[in-house]
RNA sequence: GGAGAGGUGGCUGAGUGGUUGAAAGCGCUCCCCUGCUAAGGGAGUAUGUGGUAAUCCUGCAUCGAGGGUUCGAAUCCCUCCCUCUCCGCCA
């Protein structure tokens, strides 16, 4: 959500700004809503003021006669003061709507684009593997000795899910065992949070009312299955105001995600990049303003440090204004290459949300004169699926094996390489 | 799931229809005093949102959430959520 005095005072930046990522904010539509709400609240509030008044009056009044013209006197503006409130309702959620219907506004060095194409490019890092056989893609190896498996993931629960076996299972959770370790050592505390959330942290966070069909609901219950750790996880604060002292505070969580994937039919439907169900670890920092892009640095490059140890070739973009997410104002993505698909796919997305979720949520920072709304900033470290296919398929041999990567061994209890054949 | 008891400010805790946004204590901040320390005295100390561009000033709201009764609700009624105790069930 956007502070609403920006909106009053700087409309017109607002409208450009927003105008880069392709949404119009209509200045005509907000002022007449805030207009008409401002009217109601000052009438309102002016007669609940009166009513107040009249309350006390007729508990000390003592002359029997006046007592009763002004209890009468009351009533009156009790019936009056109940017939406006709904108005007044009415027009706050109005308000509300509108504004919860705004995106983010972006960050002065976004670059402008209209899609995914125009995404810049920061750097490559790593060496993308030349391979001198007909390689497979990460489907195909993991079929080699059944450790991936489709059909048993539609036969449990529908497409776009995935039966892990053997040495697959256990290298995912190597994965997320390694990921997890290392960025404690980061210094981001370990937390382990629900999977199912309310409406309210969702809105916290920015995916409601906006994008409900990106979500599985649970029905009967007004509860969703998380999409990221992002939300249970910035929502531990909500309605809360933190100590600076205290700040930034930085939290990992390993949870699965659970995606409808609606709109994206056709897209990715051979192996494990696009599932209804994912696994991820995943970065929370909560900060000072005046921190949160330097925060976002050190956060995107705690991520990129597991792609580093990994020995896996990926680069570092940065999302143009038509391609950074709603609640996002700047958005950096990693991607790692996929030799199968001769291309780097998102592996990890770091963004810095500034005051947008934390107006939401509530979420303020305690200071001597006025409390000030925190930053919140996440991303991806990283998302386990995407990282065993990349390995799967950058890590293979001629023979059908797979190599291990070093800091994966101990977890994979000393194995060196994955022999597949069967 | 059944029976009972509760949810009040940073914390503890009073308050069962009318200057109670809320006593008291603790904590915290500032000041005074005491040559240090300990103790003592005084003042202050919720959040949100309006009227304002803004200090000041001031209105309104908030005692788990949402409704209702009433001129007036922390206090009465209803629904929901949560916590605790006992029983049942379960990993």
């Amino acid at each position: 959500m956007l502070d609403i005095n920006l909106l009053r005072n700087n409309s017109k930046e607002i409208q450009i700004n927003l105008q880069k990522r392709g949404f119009d904010f209509d200045v005509n539509t907000f002022e007449k809503l805030d207009l008409k709400r401002k009217k109601l609240q000052v009438d309102t509030e002016s007669l609940q003021e009166k009513s107040n008044i009249l309350a006390k009056e007729v508990a000390q009044e003592k002359n029997k006669s006046t007592k009763d013209q002004k209890l009468k006197d009351a009533k009156k503006v009790s019936t009056d003061l109940k017939e406006i409130k709904i108005k007044l309702d009415t027009a706050l959620e109005d308000l509300n709507t509108f504004l919860l219907g705004l995106p983010n506004l972006l960050s002065e060095d976004v670059p402008e684009g209209k899609s995914e194409e125009n995404n810049k490019i920061i750097y490559e890092k790593g060496i993308i593997p030349d391979f001198s056989f007909k390689i497979k893609d990460h489907q195909e190896i993991g079929e080699l000795s059944n450790g991936i498996n489709f059909e048993e993931s539609v036969t449990i629960a529908k497409s776009r899910f995935v039966v892990l076996r053997k040495e697959m299972a256990k290298l995912h959770r190597a994965l997320s065992q390694y990921m997890l370790d290392t960025h404690v050592k980061n210094g981001y505390e370990e937390i382990y949070v629900p999977y199912l959330v309310n409406k309210k942290s969702l809105e916290g966070t920015g995916q409601l009312p906006k994008f409900e069909e990106d979500l599985f609901k649970v029905s009967d219950e007004e509860m969703y299955l998380i999409p990221t750790a992002e939300v249970p996880v910035s929502n531990i604060y909500r309605n809360k105001i933190l100590n600076s002292e205290e700040l930034p505070i930085s939290y990992v969580a390993h949870t699965p995600c659970f995606r409808s994937e609606a709109g994206s039919y056709g897209k990715d439907t051979k192996g494990i990049i696009r599932q209804h169900q994912f696994d991820k670890v995943e970065l929370v920092k909560f900060v000072h303003p005046e921190d949160s892009e330097a925060e976002l640095e050190k956060l995107t490059k705690d991520a990129e440090g597991i792609l580093n140890n990994l020995n896996l070739p990926y680069r570092k973009i940065i999302l143009c204004s038509g391609d950074t997410g709603f609640a996002s104002s700047k958005t950096f993505d990693l991607e790692v290459w996929f030799p199968s698909q001769k291309t780097y796919r998102e592996i990890s997305s770091c963004s810095n949300f500034r005051d947008f979720q934390s107006r939401r949520m509530k979420i303020r920072i305690k200071q001597s004169k006025e409390n000030i709304l925190c930053h919140t900033i996440n991303g991806s470290g990283l998302a386990i699926g995407r990282t065993l296919a990349a390995i799967l398929e950058n890590n293979q041999t001629e023979q059908g094996s797979v190599i291990i990567p070093d800091v994966l061994v101990d977890y994979m209890g000393g194995t060196k390489e994955l022999n597949l054949s069967r």
